[in-house]
RNA sequence: GCUCCCGUAGCUCAGGGGAUAGAGCAGCGGAUUUCUAAUCCGUUGGUCGGAAGUUCGAAUCUUCCCGGGAGCGCCA
């Protein structure tokens, strides 16, 4: 099962234009724009017509007269300047549901090629705490791993931690001034905030503590037993808070391997690249120059400083010349936002500069804007942390299951809150392209109505609902006889699941799945109100089940594989 | 100054060469002895920021302009 209705039209398009004497390779068919001409529509003969200098009506009939739709469809219609387009036969979609019912995959087919490919995500900072600006990153790198490694490629996730710079100075300082160890037990991160702060505080004051913080900074850097200690249990009691976040949203890391990692490669490689003549001295700094590319000739890329200070741009470097040894990746991908565009820009320049052909993505996003359209911040003006926003979230969900169905086990609540309220954020994420800067807000993200996750897992638990009454499972899925419109709707939907997966990694647009949901939980709904599943009798009943179970299917499918879960009842 | 991103209904957003530009919310009008109405159906609402250009065809591609955001050698 790997063949969806536009493959097999594409198919037979194609074999209708080679008969015509026409390349076959130009007959792609699209899912139709608007339901009322048809379910697909091919807009070859009017391309092919302009080519070849004929009328595009009557190269479109040719072009029909030579179909052969079989048992999927019949002679495609002519409409308008020359737009072919194609119904789907009833029996040949109700026959499919029946094997997309029986496919583990849901009719996703597998990528033709397998490719290997590093997922750079999250990189939350060491000691400060995780805040939203790293929710769009987290959220969309786990998507696009999941979907990536669902289509077959091999997929390593790496959190690229901030675990090295300037600021661990400063909190090395105040660790051994004024670390108050009853906070640090309570919270800390919170504690590490605040020592990085007064720090930094005081130091705007007394030289003589900048000098201290400076010199600290110095001495980890150079290897310090005690610092590099210290420094050790910054990173860990950040990272056992980080881990509990990514633990809440069902996220995981194959490695991760923080900016710290590749401090011992810096001084080589920068010798490298001057020895290479990839990069020069220009007034006391290392830089790499792009002369060549008129969008960055201006812009050079810093690898060393005039103090002999290492940036972002050389452990970017560096990363990259470890990820090529280790697991010489066909791609790497790194989702951060878009304001590093010009940063990556620079960085893959320069990799190209290095020899590495392998293909580097920056994936960017757009920023989370408050209620009031500005970059959203506590009332104090920081960054929002994310365990509060995540914590909102859960309580929100759960105040909704508490008005809807109070006498639910407290169990089954604590879990459906957990369930509805981190997917309302997720989702939220993902249904927005992801270049949009877009408003967060609690009452659309958690509404029951509109593109939201609680709507899509509520046509789920619809769906639960009539088996938990049905009482049994479902048996083989034959003799599937669809032939209302509510059913062939969605049912046609549900063949399209495997279309639109793989679109998804083209331009890493996960909200093209999240639209695709919400146009099959939408179809599900319609489907609901019109048809009686229970109460209707024989085959349509048996279909309208396999129906209904495949939908379940489907969605709790494409919610997995943008990292959303479905609750059983809500 | 240079570069990047965005501008679509009152609001929040889809659509990124193809037909009469869609959805949700808000507004208006309907549907409930329920397989969960936590839903569905109908309806009002748009010179797609502006102007030129390319094309049989432009919200979509090109150029310029306007408006908003961001970035641009020694932070990450």
């Amino acid at each position: 099962m790997s063949t969806t209705p536009q493959a097999a039209l594409t198919q037979r398009l194609r074999a209708a234009l080679a008969a015509c004497g026409l390349p076959p390779e130009r007959g792609d068919v699209v899912a139709a724009a608007d339901t009322r001409f048809g379910d697909y529509q091919a807009n070859a003969a009017m391309v092919l017509a302009k080519e070849a200098k004929r009328n595009p009506r009557e190269l479109a009939a040719q072009i029909a007269e030579q179909f052969d739709g079989g048992d999927l469809c019949a002679k495609p219609e002519i409409a308008g300047p020359g737009f072919l387009n194609f119904r789907l036969e009833p029996g040949w979609v109700s026959r499919r549901v029946g094997i997309l019912s029986a496919d583990a995959r849901c009719g996703v087919p597998e990528a033709e090629e397998r490719l290997k490919i590093i997922v750079d995500f999250s990189s939350p900072n060491i000691a400060k705490p995780m805040h939203v600006g790293h929710i769009r990153s987290t959220i969309l790198g786990d998507a696009l791993s999941r979907i990536a490694r669902f289509l077959g490629h091999e997929v390593v996730t790496d959190n690229h931690l901030g675990d090295w710079g300037t600021q661990f100075g400063k909190v090395l300082y105040g660790w051994k001034h004024l670390l108050d160890r009853a906070a640090l037990e309570r919270d800390p991160v919170a504690e590490m905030t605040r020592l990085y702060r007064e720090v930094n505080a005081i130091e705007q004051t007394d030289p003589a503590v900048h000098k201290a913080a400076r010199e600290e900074l110095v001495k980890l850097q150079q290897g310090d037993p005690e610092n590099r200690a210290i420094w050790q249990q910054l990173v860990d009691l950040s990272w056992a808070e980080f881990e509990e976040i990514y633990g809440q949203l069902g996220i995981r890391f194959d490695e991760r391997l923080g900016e710290s990692f590749y401090d011992p490669a810096l001084a080589a490689l920068v010798e490298k690249l001057l020895a290479d003549g990839v990069a020069e001295i220009s007034e006391g700094a290392v830089c790499v120059f792009f002369r060549d590319v008129p969008a960055l000739a201006d812009k050079p890329c810093l690898v060393r400083k005039s103090d002999g200070g290492f940036l972002y741009a050389t452990t970017d470097l560096a990363t990259i010349e470890y990820r090529e040894e280790r697991w010489e990746p066909d791609a790497i991908w790194y989702v951060t936002g878009a304001p590093q565009q010009l940063h990556f820009q620079q960085v893959f320049s320069a990799a190209r500069r290095m020899g590495y052909g392998t293909k580097l993505e920056h994936i960017a996003f757009g920023s989370i804007l408050g209620e009031d359209h500005k970059l959203m911040k506590t009332r104090s003006g920081d960054n929002v942390p994310l365990r509060a926003l995540l914590d909102e979230a859960v309580t929100r969900a759960r105040a909704m299951i508490e008005e809807k169905n109070p006498e639910m086990p407290e169990e089954e609540k604590k879990h459906i809150a957990r369930v509805v309220g981190l997917g309302a954020v997720k989702y939220a994420e993902l249904s927005q392209h992801r270049m949009t800067d877009y408003v967060f807000s609690w009452s659309k993200m958690l509404s029951l109505q509109g593109n939201t996750a609680p709507y899509l897992q509520n046509a789920y638990v619809r769906v639960r609902s009539i088996f938990r009454k049905l009482g049994t499972e479902l048996g083989a899925a034959e003799n599937i006889s669809l032939t209302e419109p509510a059913e062939l709707a969605l049912a046609k939907k549900l063949l399209q699941f495997g279309e639109v997966v793989p679109t998804v990694l083209h331009e890493f647009r996960p909200n093209l799945l999240a639209n695709y949901l919400f146009e099959t939980a939408n179809a599900f709904h319609a489907f609901y109100e019109a048809c009686p599943v229970l109460k209707a009798e024989g085959p349509a009943r048996h279909s309208r089940l396999v129906l209904c179970d495949t939908t379940a299917r489907v969605l709790r499918q494409g919610l997995e594989l943008l990292g959303v879960e479905v609750p059983e009842r809500m």
